[in-house]
DNA sequence: TAGTGGTCTAGACCACTGG
DNA sequence: CAGTGGTCTAGACCACTAA
């Protein structure tokens, strides 16, 4: 079979194939939630073999188009590409822009419950959670750039007693240990007014602004397993993100 | 041939084949810059199709660990799984966590210099921008979210004049009438003391804390095409995203 | 049970790369 | 030129779903 197509191009047949699946969902001869033709169907329809159509399905599979289901058939899902942006993060341990670079020193470590602190614990009021209070260094600078409360569910507590001034970030420690699996992280950013004692601290004025960032660690089973709060001096922290246009699903 | 495995398990060869490579290139048997072995040969040490090893080796290569070359071989460009975390945005107008729920007014609109401001504009300090500088509110609330400066090209200005108290964000107007495509959006979020004349605008008390964003949109030829400066009263905003653990790449 | 997508084989030709 | 990955066919059986 010639391969050249109407316009005389030469590109491969599935392709082609989708480009033309593709058009036809988006001028709605296939719309959202309805079937795409059975593979048989469209090897007729485009006269190519099935893993030629299977090839192209797989494309506009893949641009978060169309779903397939064995057993059922192939389900128009969308009807224009999902361009959407993602902010990439070659490793979580991005989140603390150069946690190389800094170390923690420890101030407490204690037992908590969620009424006896203004951090937001998740579940029971009562439960007990083991919380770690310190403050975050770059180098040898004097001043620290966080003050930190590190709050663990008192079963996986032993950790935060073991990790001391550890280098290594905590939820990684707590997956090593327990064989967490950390599924996403939950971040919030705001502005507040430090405090006089974390002020002192931190040194700097109280009811000066400060930057908070709330983290919590959720695990494959939906559980958070760590929780942290951090509050940095306006003038030492700065988070910066970029995101970047992309193409695909980054949620399927 | 059965397709069980030694663990009687019942699964795809291709998946069978791909762990099969994947805990090779990991153990160093395939090193970093070297090559996999052929097609061919993965065929005869599999003992299966061609179709197979091509669906195990995609697999791998969509882990990020090798890449392919027509003519030439396939490449191991990792030995351990790229995970990573992607923070999702279904729209770029998520950035607005709110967008469709808010509008802005107008206070002012400009030409200015980055002499004149204290806004970090790139490029030379003469250089010409127009600048709208406004309040967003929420619905019908008294009490505004954020002061906003956005700057433009003076090139590219007119659209501020244009857009005025428009719904629409000002970097898609700019897309649409001037064919610039966004590559990318930077961001940084600090902490600031809410000075006396911004204070005044968003009603809060001057020298408050506030969440300072900044926002940086980058076409497809790398020009900072827009600048926002938004600050946003401690109380009335915080910002927040999860970051999902997932595998491939997103940069490639 | 009929029909879907999922997997797999055997074999073929093509496009591209390097020597 | 020989050898690589890229594309494609024809045909087969399997796993799953719904009627």
């Amino acid at each position: 079979m010639d391969r050249t197509s109407v316009f005389g191009e030469r590109r491969p047949r599935y392709q082609i194939v989708a480009e033309n699946l593709l058009a036809a969902i988006q001028q709605g001869s296939y719309p959202v939630g309805s079937a795409l033709p059975t593979e048989q169907e469209l090897c007729a329809q485009f006269n190519v073999s099935r893993h030629t159509v299977r090839e192209a399905v797989r494309l506009i599979e893949q641009m978060g188009l169309v779903s397939r289901h064995q057993g059922i058939g192939t389900k128009v899902e969308r009807d224009k590409v999902d361009q959407h942006y993602v902010q990439t993060l070659a490793n979580i341990s991005d989140l603390w822009q150069y946690v190389n670079e800094t170390h923690r020193t420890v101030l407490d470590i204690r037992d908590v419950t969620a009424k006896q602190v203004e951090v937001p614990l998740p579940g029971d009021r009562e439960a007990p959670w083991r919380m770690l209070e310190g403050l975050r260094y770059v180098r040898n600078e004097a001043e620290p750039i966080a003050w930190t409360q590190i709050f663990l569910p008192k079963a996986y507590g032993a950790v935060l007693d073991e990790a001391g001034n550890e280098r290594a970030l905590i939820y990684s420690l707590v997956e090593k240990k327990f064989g967490v699996v950390t599924r996403s992280v939950r971040q919030e950013i705001s502005a507040v007014e430090i405090s006089k004692p974390v002020a002192a601290a931190l040194k700097v004025r109280a009811r000066s602004p400060g930057l908070a960032m709330l983290r919590q660690y959720v695990s494959n089973s939906g559980e958070i397993f760590e929780l942290t709060w951090s509050i940095h001096p306006a003038d030492r922290y700065r988070y910066s993100m970029e995101m970047v246009r992309s193409y695909g699903t980054a949620r399927d």
